[in-house]
Order: C-alpha cells, then structure tokens, then sequence
DNA sequence: CTAAAAACCTACTAAGTCGATAGAGTATAT
DNA sequence: ATATACTCTATCGACTTAGTAGGTTTTTAG
C-alpha cells in the first residue's frame, strides 16, 4: 500500500499535466477538484517544488506548475521522491540499496531472487508510465 | 519495502521447507540460522501458527513445522497474511478491496489503471513462487 | 514424580510515521 | 495599500514497528 501522501502528489501532478503548461494553478483548485485536505495538500506541493517537480508563482495569479511536460515525468521518479524506494527489500533496491544485516550473503539469500523479480515487474510499469498516462 | 516482520516469516517458512516434513525445528535454531531476533520471530511463528501456516509442539523434541509441503504455499498468501494487501490502492485490492473516499468514480480516476497493471505484475510473480521457489 | 525443555502469553517500550490542522510569515499583482 | 497565494513552523492523536522482559503451560525424559 502507498501512503495517501504519495497517491494525492501523483493525482495533482497528472491534474497539472493536464493543464496549459507554465499556467499557474491554485492549490485551492486542485485540492476541491481531487477531494484532498487543502493544508496536507500545500506540504506535498511544496515538497514536489523542493524536488524540482514544480514551479511556484505567489500572489494574485500565483500557483503551481509543472516545470516539465508531463511526458517527461515517469511515475517512478515521483513515487521514488515521495513515498521512497520501489524494491520490497534494500539489497534488491536500485536507488536506495542497502545491505541486509541480517543476511551474510545476497547470493545465497532466499528472498533476494524473488524479491529482485518483484522490483523489475514493478518497474516495467512504472518507468515506463508517465503522468500523461494518467 | 516490506516490514522486517514479513521478510522473517517467508525466510523462517523457507528454511522449515528445507528440513524433513512434519519434523519440528526449534525457534531457536530459525533464529540463530537466519539472524533473526529469537524473541520476535517467536511472535511471527506464533501468528503464523494461527494462521494456519505451521503445527507446533511443546516440550523436549517440540519445535514448529509446515503443515503442507512448502511447494503448496505461495509466496502471495504468506505476504497477504503477514503484511498485508500486495495492491498499492485499497481500490485495485482483490483481497481487502476499499472505495476510495477521494474519488467520485472507479472508471475516471486517472490512477487506477496503472494501479491495476502494478498489482497484476506483482502477483504474477508471488502468486507463482512457492516456500520451494525461494 | 520431577525436572528440564520449549512453545505460549501478556505487557511494555522507544522511536518513528501518518494524516492532518493552526497560525503565522513572505512575496507579488493590481 | 491591500488582497492574494505560496511558505514555513509547530503541533496533534492515533497508529505501527521492532523489539525486550518475564512469566505460564504443556510435554518429554529420567
């Protein structure tokens, strides 16, 4: 299960993509058109600002816009900025790896094998979507 | 990413698949085999038991055992009964299927298609790979 | 019959995450 | 100037995670 943080960031990506790009759009807007929480929805905008996802404009006429055509943005790279690693373990993780401590060896690890299958059918959706899939 | 709690119980299932059917292996040498705290996976075996997936036995000789060969559990059902639903959306779930109380409408939510395709790639690998597999 | 073995059970903890809310501060357009 | 709209800090209660501690019950062996 993804958290409501990572399902609510990608709605209001692809509601952007969907948008004139450069337009600046209201947090208000998109948060009433998606039913999220306004003031949760402000701290993911803003988080997807700081990871270089969007752009910002205050004041009257302000918002948010995508800094890149929405075809550009897999839905990897945002699932991997707001909820983490996409792999099921670390040792099987290409961003985030880490060792197990608990395993003294990956090759002869039981789980690494399946685990790296699972990574790489998730993957083959997810790079290869983007929020203009949405 | 999987709970540490998840990741103990499919190795402890994978090595009990390893030994003689039927034959009871103590907590102990699960925990001391695969590194895992011996105190914490007398927990996950204890709801593993409850769940159907071991036998155990009390006093000298006793230990815990699969209840059916280890090609006959899939990795699927212990991830289900372990961590929980393999759909990323409680709305693309087969098994803990929920409405989302965010969207209007199943057909028109732009993530419910990928969400579809990502949980239809996972299975079709944990619902294949058995205790046997790992 | 007794003692050791080994699963079983209850309770507790520190730390972290989740989903949200409240209330200011700051930059910008008119 | 003033309203607009993003930005920041702080807090919240509920929950989960990964354990630890210590005692109880059942079973087997001597």
């Amino acid at each position: 299960m993804i958290s409501k943080r990572t399902k609510y960031g990608l709605k209001a990506l692809s509601y952007l993509a969907k948008q004139e790009q450069g337009k600046p759009i209201l947090i208000a807007e998109i948060a009433k058109s998606e039913n999220i929480s306004q003031k949760f929805l402000e701290a993911i905008l803003l988080d997807l600002k700081r990871k270089g996802f969007l752009g910002a404009k205050k004041g009257k006429g302000g918002g948010y816009y995508l800094l890149k055509p929405g075809n550009e943005i897999s839905v990897a790279s945002v699932f991997r900025n707001l909820e983490g690693p996409i792999a099921w373990l670390p040792c099987v993780s290409l961003n985030y790896y880490e060792r197990c401590d608990d395993c003294d060896d990956e090759v002869t690890c039981s789980l690494n094998r399946v685990m790296l299958e699972v990574r790489d059918k998730v993957l083959s959706v997810v790079e290869s979507k983007t929020l203009a899939d949405l």
